[in-house]
DNA sequence: CTAGGATCCTGTCAGC
DNA sequence: TGCTGACAGGATCCTA
């Protein structure tokens, strides 16, 4: 679920964790949290980046730890009754304001004004720590493409031609051809384009390659701007959560509705394996 | 090597 | 109300 631009947001509300420390990490569920929590307490943390969909948290220690969300990860910031601003960001469930930690809590950070606790209901998220240098070699970052931002439109147009008879869908959410591109801004993106879900991703023009890869660019940034689709930030119970989906979103979970562009119906159907929306009148 | 499908896990929702 | 199957904002592994 949380793709780059709920990401992103949870990196930016995460800065507030700059030069802290964490005190005590308690791992609930073991398959979470790969390595040794031991080595990234009474360190300060030094930087909150990003990679893709992954969260890359960097300790003075020359230690960092990696963060994936995958379908249903929530990280979920806590200063109880200390009275600065709680904040969260991920899969949007109620756990958002829920007691914590509960059942789908899988690890808690605990820092000296705060709690941070990472959730996750269906166990594919992770935390993996290691040595800050190690990073280029986990194999999920070393094999990652770069972010859109990052990408010229003749690499992205090179990349489809090399696996050109896999549909369009499928390619973009392949993070080894665009990092950080998920189920909503696939959709989003190939509907700013123009371009048809099941095309063979070598089919597309050059023209269409820049136009997607534009797309995904301006529909992220947008998402980001309005705080992703499923972040919050709240004080005490007073919840606000990102409205990119209800505000934005041209297709995604707007089937049965009409198409904003040409009046069309937006069709819901299945492509590589996922719930894919389309408008037939405006992506060809 | 590629492309497509199964798989990890649990909760929710639609349809009997 | 209770059951069943489909599905889920991800990514890897297995198979052909």
């Amino acid at each position: 679920m949380p793709e780059l631009p709920e990401v992103e947001v949870i990196r930016r509300g995460l800065q507030r964790l700059l030069n802290t420390k964490i005190m005590r990490v308690e791992v609930k569920e073991k398959k979470a949290f790969i390595g040794d929590p031991q080595v990234i307490l009474n360190t300060k943390i030094t930087q909150v980046g990003r990679r893709g969909k992954a969260l890359i948290i960097d300790f003075e220690n020359e230690m960092s730890m990696m963060i994936h969300l995958r379908m249903t990860g929530q990280v979920i910031w806590r200063e109880g009754n200390a009275g600065g601003e709680d904040f969260a960001g991920g899969h949007p469930t109620d756990d958002f304001f829920a007691e914590l930690p509960n059942r789908m809590t899988r690890v808690v950070f605990e820092f000296d004004k705060g709690k941070l606790f990472f959730n996750d209901q269906r166990k594919f998220g992770f935390v993996k720590v290691m040595k800050t240098a190690e990073l280029a070699e986990d194999w999920f970052l070393a094999s990652l493409a770069p972010e859109p931002t990052e990408m010229k439109a003749e690499e992205f147009y090179q990349r489809l031609q090399r696996h050109g008879k896999a549909n369009v869908k499928a390619m973009v959410l392949n993070q080894k051809v665009i990092a950080g591109v998920g189920n909503i801004y696939a959709d989003e993106g190939l509907f700013f384009a123009g371009v048809h879900p099941e095309r063979r991703a070598g089919t597309l023009t050059r023209a269409e390659a820049k136009q997607l890869l534009e797309g995904f660019v301006t529909v992220m940034a947008k998402s980001i701007e309005l705080g992703g689709s499923t972040m919050a930030t709240y004080v005490n119970a007073e919840g606000k959560k990102g409205d990119y989906l209800t505000a934005f979103a041209e297709v995604f979970g707007r089937q049965g509705q009409k198409c904003r562009r040409c009046g069309g119906e937006i069709k819901k159907i299945r492509v590589a394996g996922r719930g894919t929306h389309v408008c037939d009148g405006c992506q060809k």
